[in-house]
RNA sequence: GCCGAGAUGGCGGAAUCGGUAGACGCGUCGGUCUCAAAAACCGGUGGCCGCAAGGCCGUGCGGGUUCGAGUCCCGCUCUCGGCACCA
């Protein structure tokens, strides 16, 4: 009988797979069922997944959104197969710049803007078919949130983390506010990559995230993130560990004055030949002689001014000027000028170094542009000359790794690494110096002066001082300004409303005034995976009890965009909160995963400018959300980079109907009794369920498709009236995760009436999922000579019998008899001949 | 400059523990169906030599270890990402 004619025949009497026929359908129906709604139930094992909180653009989302969103949707569908407990929901990070700066854009008032992207964000995750829990939709622009991220500001202020200090700070003219130093990308604004950032001095609101770098770096180690995040984060902190030395040196008029300085080469003193002050430092004005002071002033007038343009250029020739001071070199005993230079950072250290041009590239160019001595007191190499173990000129090699000391009096000879020690504990005996530590990470700058984001609760009393807002007095909310448009005054548009700011004091009820400044954006995102476990709480937070059991976050997942901003921060409030009680974990996020970026067809960045973009709208309306979901999957590795190529999306559409096809031929599937092929077909069933389990458990999704094609191309070409239903019902479960719409349609096609996505993941048989049969490659002297296929598990002289038997093996054997036979089970049988 | 990730057919990728390189797809070529086309289905498809059987070469480059290397070691090249005067 000819079976296409019979297929056909069958085929003109089934429903085709047509996606925008069913997708609808069944999204509406899991929504009325609550199928994605998550509770709390201990008797069974939990698992929070969370993306990063998106901040809902107006551009929608792309297909490159998609490949962050659609394979965790996957893998919490799987979980939810698996009887976990699993908490997959979704909110807006609505506040901040980038809605802000839409809103002028557009001119539409951000509160009106902000909802309508969030909306339509909505929509087209729905549209993909993602499973999060909309009861929990959170909006961090709403004051029922913004509250508590005040909230959260005031349990900074109490636990003296949050300080206000004036300092020279970054300022973006076009964003019209103070940057924080993570949104400052080599010296331009990160979201005008064509604006250099300005320094203006400003009182500003800081968290001490400095008092806890030592254990956000050292925790790193306990962390299952990518290795590039914790490189990132591990530079950004920046632990360097040295001495603090001070330095005796005279003021101008005549009093003594202590210098400290970092270094974490205190093994190079003897060769520290001048100091150099960042110019802000503060003694520079006492230091400074009557005949220096005007070029001084003049020098720190102009990097005051525009030294963050020039300082950006790395190959730029070192300035600087002197004091006219001196200051005593502690072992030396030498008399060192003090200069000021901008290579020396206020901020950094102590403001201060010892420069030791001889083993210091920096300090070495600062002392050849001004003729000031360079001394070698390292030799590289461990052999050491006594002869010639004193001052050499011309032997300014520049070298600045580990060796010998030379030079440094009854320390010579010594390793560097060991005087380090010894000249540290000579500067402790001494009283001018102790082993430092210093980190490169700077306190986090929180106040904007925007108009978008949660005031900040502190009133200022004329007589009291800073008040902070009482809690039961919040949320401070955010008064609907027409024109929210900064002035460009450095001024908060907050200030322009007399309203908002003139208060009366809550300590002593005179007169006072708001703060007005707003919080940082990513203080809204450090705390939000906590409000996700109990949205609605009027009194609190967040409940306690829910957080104990959802988190912390078991899967974080994200762009690698967001190392050291977001991520460091969020870090940093877990242990805020933990060392007040309020969690019992000190990191939010055990594990964390980013995905690869999606680019365009063009290979470029896929954005509305360069008109590239391609919605997840438009290929959902052509190929299904089923389709566009397996297809993302399938493409390449999660964590991999991808680029959009819509040609290979044919591949897995026809895998699609080919399943299709499979599930609604009412050949199959009948009585259940065995066919010819049916050990196999259930031996390849059993295997692929171990497989595919496998593969979604450690986000291999693309192997898995590749498992479930073959599976399916088997099962297809396998045209056996009598087939067991289970095979084909097995593969529907386990397809469920990646295509969740096609796959409840035919679940229901084929008589079932609950949903497939209640269904337990299908469990294998051990013994069942591996092969009977073998193939063995037989090898001569390492290369492939045939392939024989054995039962499995025959034993060693069998194989080799049946290897030597092959007419293609003895060709090679000749006549010899191999010297070693190397022989690996169910793989290999290599003859090494002479 | 420093830190990190990577490089496999025409393309996306697979090979999870040092053991058959190229699974699964895309594309392409040939075929079936059709008046024709599309769709679908079947088959071939790393390169070179050969009528064939078969052989040789092949995982960025150069060495090494090993019976055997995409995988391990040493030395490079290129691409991408991050940091960049942090003492």
């Amino acid at each position: 009988m000819n079976s296409k004619m019979q297929g056909n025949t069958a085929i003109g009497d089934r429903p085709r797979y047509i996606p925008v026929e069913i997708e609808e359908k069944w999204q509406r129906r899991w929504d009325e069922m609550r199928l994605f709604h998550a509770e709390i139930d201990p008797s069974r094992p939990k698992f929070y997944l969370l993306e990063f909180f998106p901040y809902p653009s107006g551009d929608g989302l792309s297909v490159g959104h998609s490949k962050n969103y659609v394979p965790t949707d996957t893998f919490c569908r799987f979980l939810r197969m698996r009887g976990v407990n699993v908490l997959h929901p979704m909110g807006w990070d609505a506040f901040g710049l980038p809605a802000e700066n839409e809103a002028i854009l557009k001119q539409v008032h951000p509160a009106e803007n902000t909802p309508k992207n969030a909306a339509n964000y909505k929509r087209q995750m729905r549209l993909q078919g993602l499973s999060y829990d909309w009861e929990r939709e959170i909006d961090a622009s709403n004051p029922d949130y913004y509250r508590w991220t005040q909230w959260f500001f005031l349990l900074m202020y109490k636990r003296g983390l949050a300080y206000r200090a004036v300092a020279a700070q970054w300022w973006c003219p076009q964003c019209q506010t103070i940057l924080a130093n993570e949104q400052v990308e080599n010296g331009y604004c990160w979201r005008h990559t064509d604006q250099l950032a300005e320094r203006k001095e400003l009182e500003q609101w800081y968290f001490r995230i400095t008092d806890y770098a030592d254990e956000l770096l050292t925790a790193l180690d306990e962390l299952d993130w990518p290795e590039p995040i914790l490189a990132m984060q591990r530079n950004w902190i920046g632990r360097s560990e040295g001495a603090r030395i001070d330095f005796q040196a005279t003021r101008a008029d005549g009093s003594a004055v202590t210098i400290p300085v970092f270094t974490t080469r205190p093994d190079t003193i003897f060769g520290a030949t001048f100091l150099v002050l960042s110019p802000e430092h503060p003694e520079v004005d006492g230091l400074t002689t009557d005949e220096h002071r005007a070029r001084v002033i003049q020098y720190q007038q102009q990097s005051g001014l525009e030294s963050e343009i020039t300082r950006l250029a790395t190959d730029r020739e070192k300035t600087g000027v002197s004091t006219g001071a001196h200051a005593l070199n502690p072992f030396t005993r030498e008399q060192i000028p003090i200069w000021i230079a901008d290579y020396v950072l206020v901020s950094y250290g102590t403001g201060a170094i010892m420069a030791v041009p001889g083993h210091d590239e920096r300090d070495r160019e600062f002392a050849r542009k001004f003729h000031l001595p360079i001394r070698t007191v390292v030799k590289e190499g461990v052999e050491i000359d006594p002869e010639r173990d004193g001052y050499e000129p011309e032997q300014d090699s520049g070298y600045t790794g580990e060796g010998r000391m030379v030079s440094s009096g009854e320390f010579s000879g010594l390793s560097t690494e060991e005087g380090r020690r010894r000249i540290v504990e000579a500067l402790k005996e001494r009283g001018i110096g102790q082993p430092a530590i210093t980190y490169r990470l700077r306190d986090w700058l929180v106040s904007r002066q925007r108009y978008w984001g949660a005031p900040i609760p502190i009133v200022y009393c004329d007589g009291c001082g800073i008040v902070p807002v009482p809690e039961e007095d919040l949320p401070v909310l955010l008064p609907a300004l027409e024109h929210y448009q900064p002035a460009g005054d450095g001024r908060s548009p907050l200030a322009t409303s007399a309203e908002f700011v003139n208060v009366t004091c809550p300590d002593c009820g005179g007169p006072a005034q708001r703060e007005t400044d707003t919080l940082d954006t990513f203080v809204d995102s450090s705390w939000y995976y906590l409000r996700f476990t109990s949205p609605h709480d009027a009194t609190r937070p967040f409940d306690p009890a829910a957080a104990r059991y959802w988190a912390p976050i078991d899967l974080y997942v994200g762009g690698a965009e967001h190392a050291v901003m977001h991520l460091l921060y969020f870090r940093f409030f877990a242990k805020v909160m933990n060392d007040a009680g309020l969690v019992d974990f000190r990191e939010p996020a055990i594990k964390l995963r980013n995905q690869g970026q999606m680019h365009a067809a063009d290979g470029q960045r896929m954005s509305k400018s360069r008109r590239n973009v391609v919605t997840p709208d438009s290929v959902v309306a052509q190929y299904g959300a089923d389709a566009l979901r397996t297809y993302l999957m399938f493409m390449g590795p999660f964590d991999a980079d991808a680029e959009w190529d819509e040609t290979g999306i044919n591949g897995v559409w026809r895998w699609l109907n080919r399943m299709w096809d499979l599930a609604t031929d009412d050949r199959r599937g009948g009585n259940g009794e065995s066919g010819n092929e049916h050990e196999e077909l259930l031996r390849a069933m059993h295997r692929t369920i171990r497989k595919v389990g496998q593969d979604f458990e450690a986000f291999r999704f693309n192997t898995a498709i590749s498992a479930l094609m073959e599976y399916t191309n088997l099962l297809s070409r396998e045209r056996d009236d009598s087939t067991d239903p289970a095979l084909i019902d097995n593969l529907l479960k386990m397809c469920a995760p990646l295509a969740p719409h096609m796959t409840e349609e035919l679940w229901h096609h084929r008589g079932h009436d609950t949903s497939i996505h209640l269904e337990s993941w299908p469990s294998y048989d051990s013994e069942l999922a591996v092969e009977t049969t073998v193939t063995v490659a037989v090898q001569v002297n390492g290369k492939l000579r045939d392939i024989i296929t054995l039962p499995r598990g025959a034993n060693r002289d069998e194989v080799e019998r049946v290897a030597r038997a092959s007419a293609k093996v003895a060709r090679f054997l000749q006549d010899n008899s191999p010297a070693q036979t190397i022989y690996v089970p169910d793989r290999l049988v290599n003859f090494v001949i002479r």
